[in-house]
DNA sequence: CCCGCCATGTAACACGTTACATGATTTT
DNA sequence: AAAATCATGTAACGTGTTACATGGCGGG
């Protein structure tokens, strides 16, 4: 199911432009970060270093410490943060996920903060879309199951409840108030 | 990346339990219900039906309608129904998804208004668990990146309004209003 | 008559999962 | 010495996507 969501190698892009790890530490990483993200097996993950590797988007630095097994320090190269800044730039779709949208966070704020708020107000009238269909088919389902409605008023709560945060982060970012403002005295 | 979600074959014989249907109506069903699911391409479409069919969870009848291309219209079996049904109680996963969900949701439904009950409560556990690993990142995570602590905080947003919406609709399901009742006088 | 919609299908490809295999090192 | 953990990797498999192919039928 679902579309072309958010690949793997671009997680990865995502981490090591932050800082270099192995393989290893970015299993550890997205394992903690939980249902945010979704964790990878070693199956996928070290396929997709050496891709990543054979693009040339990512250089390899093998770490070899007595006392523990060695290691391979993955770390992003030029090229590869131009096709993160790439990804980063083209709108996400219009059926993009929460996990591409929190990557998106994420890797936004590496880059500027204008490119945060535009992420925001990106996700923010995609979901204001996909709130007006859900009131469609709400204001239709009237003789449908109860489970249908029950799906809907589900899927309706959740998009409401985004929309107010994503408003209320917008407003924060817009309107920093001097006091709170991280920069201030 | 997820782990095994809900694959289309259960979606399709939710579908198809509440009302017999051709490929082409299942497309049209899952794209109006629009993000909540998914919307799948044929290209995976008719595969996962033939092989509901090679599987004897579904039947065929071909209908040849003078004026308009025949269609097949597929229809859920016992065995198919048992499948179905083996599914929804098996507890979902720790990682289940919003999809998987709402699937639950509506085939519980179907079924009885006990299991409707179960499934939200088996969700909001889940969804309790998740607040509780991203409230953990949040108090360590203070010298970290501005959008590491948005996505964290949207992750917490989305989280507790799924958490009230869950406790809402039990509260509805467990103590119903007399006077609201749809079996009341 | 050609274009577009309904309707079904197939083939090449991408990508992720499970399960398996390997090996060093630390703990018991 | 056995077991657990760190660390990397491969192979078989499932399943979804894109792109392509086919065919009847209605409207401009």
């Amino acid at each position: 199911m679902s579309s072309r969501s958010i690949s793997l190698r671009q997680f990865i892009l995502g981490l090591l432009i932050q800082q270099p790890m192995s393989g290893y530490d970015i299993k550890q990483v997205l394992q903690s970060l939980g249902w945010l993200v979704g964790n990878p097996s070693f199956g996928s993950l070290y396929p997709a270093l050496h891709d990543l590797l054979d693009k040339g988007l990512v250089t390899v630095d093998s770490v070899k410490r007595p006392g523990r097994p060695s290691r391979k320090i993955y770390t992003i190269t030029d090229a590869g943060k131009k096709t993160l800044q790439k990804w980063i730039d083209q709108p996400a779709g219009p059926h993009a996920s929460a996990k591409a949208f929190v990557m998106r966070l994420v890797l936004a704020d590496s880059y500027s903060p204008a490119g945060l708020i535009t992420q925001l107000h990106q996700r923010r009238s995609q979901v204001a879309a996909h709130t007006a269909t859900l009131n469609e088919l709400a204001a239709q389902d009237n003789e449908d199951s109860q489970g249908r409605r029950l799906a809907v008023d589900y899927g309706l709560a959740l998009a409401n409840a985004e929309l107010a945060w994503l408003d209320e982060q917008l407003d924060r970012l817009l309107n920093p108030v001097p006091g709170t403002d991280q920069a201030a005295a």
